[in-house]
DNA sequence: ATCCAGGGCCGAC
DNA sequence: GTCGGCCATGGA
Protein backbone atom coordinates (compact mmCIF):
# COMPACT_ATOMS: atom_id res chain seq x y z
CA UNK A 1 0.00 0.00 0.00
CA UNK A 2 1.46 3.38 -0.88
CA UNK A 3 -0.47 6.82 -0.34
CA UNK A 4 0.03 10.03 -1.47
CA UNK A 5 -1.48 13.60 -1.55
CA UNK A 6 -2.38 14.67 -5.23
CA UNK A 7 -4.07 18.16 -5.69
CA UNK A 8 -6.14 18.34 -2.28
CA UNK A 9 -6.31 13.88 -2.98
CA UNK A 10 -5.66 11.35 -1.16
CA UNK A 11 -4.45 8.69 -3.85
CA UNK A 12 -3.58 4.89 -2.09
CA UNK A 13 -2.06 2.58 -4.61
CA UNK A 14 -1.53 -1.18 -4.70
CA UNK A 15 -4.25 -1.64 -1.79
CA UNK A 16 -5.39 -5.59 -2.29
CA UNK A 17 -8.30 -7.37 -0.95
CA UNK A 18 -10.34 -4.17 -1.08
CA UNK A 19 -13.41 -3.23 -2.50
CA UNK A 20 -15.23 -0.21 -2.08
CA UNK A 21 -18.39 -1.23 -3.63
CA UNK A 22 -18.41 -4.73 -1.24
CA UNK A 23 -18.01 -2.52 1.71
CA UNK A 24 -20.67 -0.20 1.44
CA UNK A 25 -22.94 -2.04 0.27
CA UNK A 26 -22.67 -5.45 2.08
CA UNK A 27 -25.33 -4.55 5.01
CA UNK A 28 -23.22 -2.77 7.45
CA UNK A 29 -23.60 0.87 6.69
CA UNK A 30 -26.71 3.38 5.37
CA UNK A 31 -25.16 6.65 4.62
CA UNK A 32 -23.25 6.26 1.08
CA UNK A 33 -24.74 7.61 -2.34
CA UNK A 34 -23.63 5.52 -5.52
CA UNK A 35 -22.40 8.03 -8.26
CA UNK A 36 -20.94 5.66 -10.83
CA UNK A 37 -19.85 2.18 -10.52
CA UNK A 38 -17.10 2.14 -7.63
CA UNK A 39 -17.58 5.47 -7.35
CA UNK A 40 -19.12 6.62 -3.57
CA UNK A 41 -19.89 9.42 -1.30
CA UNK A 42 -19.99 8.75 1.99
CA UNK A 43 -20.75 10.71 4.81
CA UNK A 44 -19.46 10.06 7.81
CA UNK A 45 -17.55 11.80 10.44
CA UNK A 46 -19.24 15.02 9.77
CA UNK A 47 -17.51 15.08 6.43
CA UNK A 48 -18.26 14.22 2.55
CA UNK A 49 -16.12 12.08 1.09
CA UNK A 50 -16.27 10.91 -2.52
CA UNK A 51 -14.13 7.85 -2.69
CA UNK A 52 -13.31 6.33 -6.50
CA UNK A 53 -11.68 2.89 -7.00
CA UNK A 54 -9.72 1.70 -10.66
CA UNK A 55 -8.66 -1.71 -9.28
CA UNK A 56 -5.98 -1.93 -6.90
CA UNK A 57 -6.21 1.77 -6.76
CA UNK A 58 -8.27 4.47 -4.72
CA UNK A 59 -8.72 8.62 -4.88
CA UNK A 60 -10.40 9.92 -1.63
CA UNK A 61 -11.12 13.34 -2.98
CA UNK A 62 -10.79 16.82 -1.34
CA UNK A 63 -8.83 15.57 1.83
CA UNK A 64 -5.73 15.93 3.17
CA UNK A 65 -2.81 12.95 4.43
CA UNK A 66 -3.51 14.55 7.36
CA UNK A 67 -7.46 14.15 7.55
CA UNK A 68 -6.83 10.82 5.69
CA UNK A 69 -4.90 9.68 8.80
CA UNK A 70 -6.42 11.00 11.48
CA UNK A 71 -10.07 9.60 9.86
CA UNK A 72 -10.24 7.95 7.23
CA UNK A 73 -7.53 4.96 7.36
CA UNK A 74 -9.17 3.79 10.59
CA UNK A 75 -12.97 4.36 9.43
CA UNK A 76 -11.82 2.15 6.40
CA UNK A 77 -10.22 -0.64 8.10
CA UNK A 78 -7.03 0.17 5.88
CA UNK A 79 -4.43 -1.32 8.32
CA UNK A 80 -6.07 -4.32 8.91
CA UNK A 81 -4.73 -7.96 7.33
CA UNK A 82 -7.56 -9.25 5.42
CA UNK A 83 -5.31 -11.69 3.48
CA UNK A 84 -4.50 -12.97 6.80
CA UNK A 85 -8.08 -13.08 8.09
CA UNK A 86 -9.86 -14.71 4.58
CA UNK A 87 -6.84 -17.45 4.88
CA UNK A 88 -7.19 -18.08 8.99
CA UNK A 89 -10.96 -18.46 8.48
CA UNK A 90 -10.71 -20.52 5.17
CA UNK A 91 -8.01 -22.82 6.52
CA UNK A 92 -10.84 -24.00 9.50
CA UNK A 93 -13.72 -22.94 6.93
CA UNK A 94 -14.09 -24.69 3.63
CA UNK A 95 -17.87 -23.87 3.84
CA UNK A 96 -16.70 -20.40 3.39
CA UNK A 97 -14.83 -20.51 0.50
CA UNK A 98 -17.60 -19.46 -2.39
CA UNK A 99 -18.75 -16.19 0.33
CA UNK A 100 -15.24 -15.37 0.59
CA UNK A 101 -14.40 -15.82 -3.31
CA UNK A 102 -17.47 -13.91 -4.13
CA UNK A 103 -16.90 -10.96 -1.75
CA UNK A 104 -13.33 -10.89 -1.26
CA UNK A 105 -13.24 -6.98 -0.94
CA UNK A 106 -15.57 -6.55 2.07
CA UNK A 107 -13.67 -4.48 4.93
CA UNK A 108 -15.40 -4.19 8.12
CA UNK A 109 -15.57 -0.22 8.72
CA UNK A 110 -15.13 1.01 11.77
CA UNK A 111 -17.98 3.05 12.24
CA UNK A 112 -18.98 6.17 14.90
CA UNK A 113 -20.65 4.48 17.41
CA UNK A 114 -23.35 6.51 18.32
CA UNK A 115 -24.52 6.57 14.31
CA UNK A 116 -24.30 2.88 14.68
CA UNK A 117 -26.82 2.56 17.65
CA UNK A 118 -29.02 4.72 16.53
CA UNK A 119 -28.99 3.35 13.17
CA UNK A 120 -29.82 -0.16 13.72
CA UNK A 121 -32.50 0.92 16.25
CA UNK A 122 -33.95 1.74 13.20
CA UNK A 123 -33.23 -0.89 11.57
CA UNK A 124 -35.25 -3.05 13.37
CA UNK A 125 -38.48 -5.02 11.21
CA UNK A 126 -37.25 -2.81 7.68
CA UNK A 127 -35.47 -3.05 4.32
CA UNK A 128 -32.29 -1.89 3.88
CA UNK A 129 -32.96 0.59 1.31
CA UNK A 130 -35.95 2.43 3.62
CA UNK A 131 -33.55 2.11 6.55
CA UNK A 132 -31.12 4.75 4.50
CA UNK A 133 -33.80 6.96 3.71
CA UNK A 134 -34.84 7.09 7.13
CA UNK A 135 -31.19 8.27 8.32
CA UNK A 136 -31.20 10.33 5.49
CA UNK A 137 -34.60 11.80 6.60
CA UNK A 138 -33.62 12.43 10.61
CA UNK A 139 -30.32 13.80 9.14
CA UNK A 140 -31.53 16.36 7.72
CA UNK A 141 -34.27 16.93 10.27
CA UNK A 142 -32.20 17.12 13.18
CA UNK A 143 -28.17 17.29 12.37
CA UNK A 144 -26.10 20.13 10.68
CA UNK A 145 -25.61 20.88 7.17
CA UNK A 146 -22.22 19.94 6.14
CA UNK A 147 -21.67 21.01 2.63
CA UNK A 148 -22.86 19.90 -1.00
CA UNK A 149 -22.12 18.12 -3.50
CA UNK A 150 -23.40 18.76 -7.07
CA UNK A 151 -25.63 20.88 -5.87
CA UNK A 152 -26.90 18.53 -2.71
CA UNK A 153 -26.76 19.45 0.02
CA UNK A 154 -25.62 17.17 3.04
CA UNK A 155 -26.32 16.58 7.01
CA UNK A 156 -24.48 15.26 9.64
CA UNK A 157 -26.01 12.67 11.46
CA UNK A 158 -27.55 14.31 14.85
CA UNK A 159 -25.59 14.67 18.13
CA UNK A 160 -27.18 12.84 21.36
CA UNK A 161 -28.01 16.11 22.35
CA UNK A 162 -29.33 17.33 19.10
CA UNK A 163 -31.52 14.12 19.10
CA UNK A 164 -32.41 14.37 23.26
CA UNK A 165 -34.09 17.40 22.30
CA UNK A 166 -36.56 15.80 19.36
CA UNK A 167 -40.19 14.54 20.45
CA UNK A 168 -42.12 11.80 19.86
CA UNK A 169 -44.15 13.45 17.42
CA UNK A 170 -41.01 15.04 15.20
CA UNK A 171 -39.28 11.60 14.96
CA UNK A 172 -42.36 9.59 13.67
CA UNK A 173 -42.28 12.75 11.12
CA UNK A 174 -39.22 11.38 10.10
CA UNK A 175 -40.89 8.03 9.32
CA UNK A 176 -39.90 6.34 12.22
CA UNK A 177 -42.47 4.99 13.63
CA UNK A 178 -42.39 2.61 16.57
CA UNK A 179 -38.90 3.16 16.92
CA UNK A 180 -39.16 6.76 18.11
CA UNK A 181 -39.07 6.30 22.04
CA UNK A 182 -36.69 4.13 21.44
CA UNK A 183 -34.37 6.75 19.81
CA UNK A 184 -34.99 9.16 22.72
CA UNK A 185 -34.18 6.53 25.63
CA UNK A 186 -30.99 5.97 23.69
CA UNK A 187 -30.25 9.55 23.26
CA UNK A 188 -31.34 10.59 26.65
CA UNK A 189 -29.18 8.00 28.48
CA UNK A 190 -26.49 9.55 26.72
CA UNK A 191 -26.99 13.35 27.55
CA UNK A 192 -27.66 12.25 30.97
CA UNK A 193 -24.47 10.06 30.90
CA UNK A 194 -26.37 6.68 31.85
CA UNK A 195 -24.76 5.17 29.00
CA UNK A 196 -21.11 6.69 28.18
CA UNK A 197 -19.93 5.80 24.61
CA UNK A 198 -16.01 6.74 25.81
CA UNK A 199 -16.24 3.67 28.60
CA UNK A 200 -18.39 1.39 26.79
CA UNK A 201 -15.47 1.51 24.21
CA UNK A 202 -12.65 0.61 26.83
CA UNK A 203 -15.04 -2.08 28.51
CA UNK A 204 -15.14 -5.66 27.51
CA UNK A 205 -17.27 -7.29 25.25
CA UNK A 206 -20.21 -8.53 27.21
CA UNK A 207 -20.05 -5.15 29.38
CA UNK A 208 -20.72 -3.29 26.52
CA UNK A 209 -23.76 -5.86 25.28
CA UNK A 210 -24.94 -5.38 28.87
CA UNK A 211 -25.03 -1.67 28.46
CA UNK A 212 -26.63 -1.37 25.17
CA UNK A 213 -29.34 -3.53 25.91
CA UNK A 214 -30.13 -1.32 28.68
CA UNK A 215 -31.29 1.38 26.54
CA UNK A 216 -35.11 0.40 25.08
CA UNK A 217 -35.51 -0.74 21.60
CA UNK A 218 -31.62 -2.64 22.04
CA UNK A 219 -32.21 -6.65 21.99
CA UNK A 220 -29.03 -9.02 21.52
CA UNK A 221 -29.26 -8.47 17.19
CA UNK A 222 -28.74 -4.34 17.35
CA UNK A 223 -26.07 -4.81 20.31
CA UNK A 224 -24.42 -7.32 18.42
CA UNK A 225 -24.43 -5.01 15.46
CA UNK A 226 -22.92 -2.25 17.23
CA UNK A 227 -20.39 -3.66 18.83
CA UNK A 228 -19.39 -5.43 15.40
CA UNK A 229 -19.57 -2.35 13.31
CA UNK A 230 -19.51 0.82 15.76
CA UNK A 231 -17.32 -1.27 18.47
CA UNK A 232 -14.54 -3.00 16.76
CA UNK A 233 -15.56 -6.04 18.44
CA UNK A 234 -14.71 -8.77 15.95
CA UNK A 235 -15.95 -11.53 17.81
CA UNK A 236 -19.33 -10.99 17.31
CA UNK A 237 -21.26 -12.66 15.37
CA UNK A 238 -25.07 -10.71 15.10
CA UNK A 239 -27.14 -12.56 14.36
CA UNK A 240 -30.68 -11.62 12.08
CA UNK A 241 -33.16 -13.30 10.08
CA UNK A 242 -30.58 -13.73 7.37
CA UNK A 243 -28.06 -14.89 9.37
CA UNK A 244 -30.07 -17.24 11.19
CA UNK A 245 -31.70 -19.16 8.04
CA UNK A 246 -28.46 -19.22 6.39
CA UNK A 247 -26.44 -20.85 9.29
CA UNK A 248 -29.37 -23.49 9.83
CA UNK A 249 -29.31 -23.89 6.00
CA UNK A 250 -25.59 -24.36 5.52
CA UNK A 251 -24.32 -25.66 8.75
CA UNK A 252 -27.46 -27.21 11.27
CA UNK A 253 -29.43 -28.60 9.14
CA UNK A 254 -31.97 -27.84 11.78
CA UNK A 255 -34.20 -24.55 13.07
CA UNK A 256 -32.19 -23.29 16.05
CA UNK A 257 -32.21 -20.76 18.63
CA UNK A 258 -30.45 -17.85 18.81
CA UNK A 259 -28.30 -19.67 21.61
CA UNK A 260 -27.08 -22.28 19.46
CA UNK A 261 -26.42 -20.41 16.08
CA UNK A 262 -23.64 -18.19 18.77
CA UNK A 263 -22.45 -20.96 20.18
CA UNK A 264 -21.79 -22.54 16.89
CA UNK A 265 -20.54 -18.80 15.57
CA UNK A 266 -17.88 -18.79 18.47
CA UNK A 267 -16.66 -22.26 18.13
CA UNK A 268 -16.61 -22.24 14.60
CA UNK A 269 -14.96 -19.10 13.70
CA UNK A 270 -13.46 -17.73 16.80
CA UNK A 271 -12.54 -14.37 16.93
CA UNK A 272 -13.09 -14.09 13.59
CA UNK A 273 -16.97 -14.37 14.01
CA UNK A 274 -17.54 -11.00 12.73
CA UNK A 275 -15.96 -10.94 9.23
CA UNK A 276 -17.38 -14.64 8.90
CA UNK A 277 -20.90 -13.04 9.49
CA UNK A 278 -20.18 -9.95 7.06
CA UNK A 279 -19.19 -12.68 4.03
CA UNK A 280 -22.22 -15.01 5.17
CA UNK A 281 -24.51 -12.35 5.70
CA UNK A 282 -23.63 -10.45 2.48
CA UNK A 283 -23.33 -13.82 -0.07
CA UNK A 284 -26.24 -15.61 1.50
CA UNK A 285 -28.56 -12.56 1.37
CA UNK A 286 -27.41 -12.08 -2.44
CA UNK A 287 -28.12 -15.87 -2.91
CA UNK A 288 -31.46 -16.01 -1.10
CA UNK A 289 -29.56 -18.95 0.97
CA UNK A 290 -32.39 -20.50 3.02
CA UNK A 291 -35.16 -18.69 1.37
C1' DA B 1 -52.85 -7.32 -2.50
C1' DT B 2 -50.66 -9.73 1.17
C1' DC B 3 -46.47 -10.53 3.19
C1' DC B 4 -42.37 -9.33 5.28
C1' DA B 5 -38.46 -6.56 6.64
C1' DG B 6 -30.52 -6.83 9.33
C1' DG B 7 -36.23 -7.02 16.17
C1' DG B 8 -37.77 -6.16 20.53
C1' DC B 9 -41.48 -5.28 23.98
C1' DC B 10 -45.03 -6.89 26.67
C1' DG B 11 -48.39 -9.68 28.51
C1' DA B 12 -49.93 -14.78 28.87
C1' DC B 13 -48.77 -18.98 30.19
C1' DG C 1 -38.22 -18.51 30.83
C1' DT C 2 -40.42 -18.50 26.62
C1' DC C 3 -43.93 -17.99 23.34
C1' DG C 4 -46.96 -15.18 20.29
C1' DG C 5 -49.13 -10.84 19.08
C1' DC C 6 -48.06 -6.46 18.09
C1' DC C 7 -45.68 -2.38 16.77
C1' DA C 8 -45.30 1.84 11.74
C1' DT C 9 -44.06 1.92 7.28
C1' DG C 10 -43.11 0.88 2.55
C1' DG C 11 -40.96 -2.31 -0.81
C1' DA C 12 -41.39 -6.72 -3.15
Amino acid sequence: MKIVEENNNVIIKDLEHFNIMQTLECGQCFRFYKIEDLDYLIIAFGRILRIQQEDNQITLYNTTMNEFNKIWREYLDLNNDYECIKETLLKNNQDLHQAIKSKWGIHILKQDTWETLISFIISQNKHITHIKKVIEIISLAYGDKIGSYNGIDYYSFPTPEQLAIATDEGLRACKTGFRAPYILDASQKVVKGEIDIQQIKKITTDEARKKLISIKGVGNKIADCVLLYGLGRTETFPTDVWIKRIVENMYLKQESKLEAIQEFAAKQFGDYAGYAQQYLFYYGRENRIGK
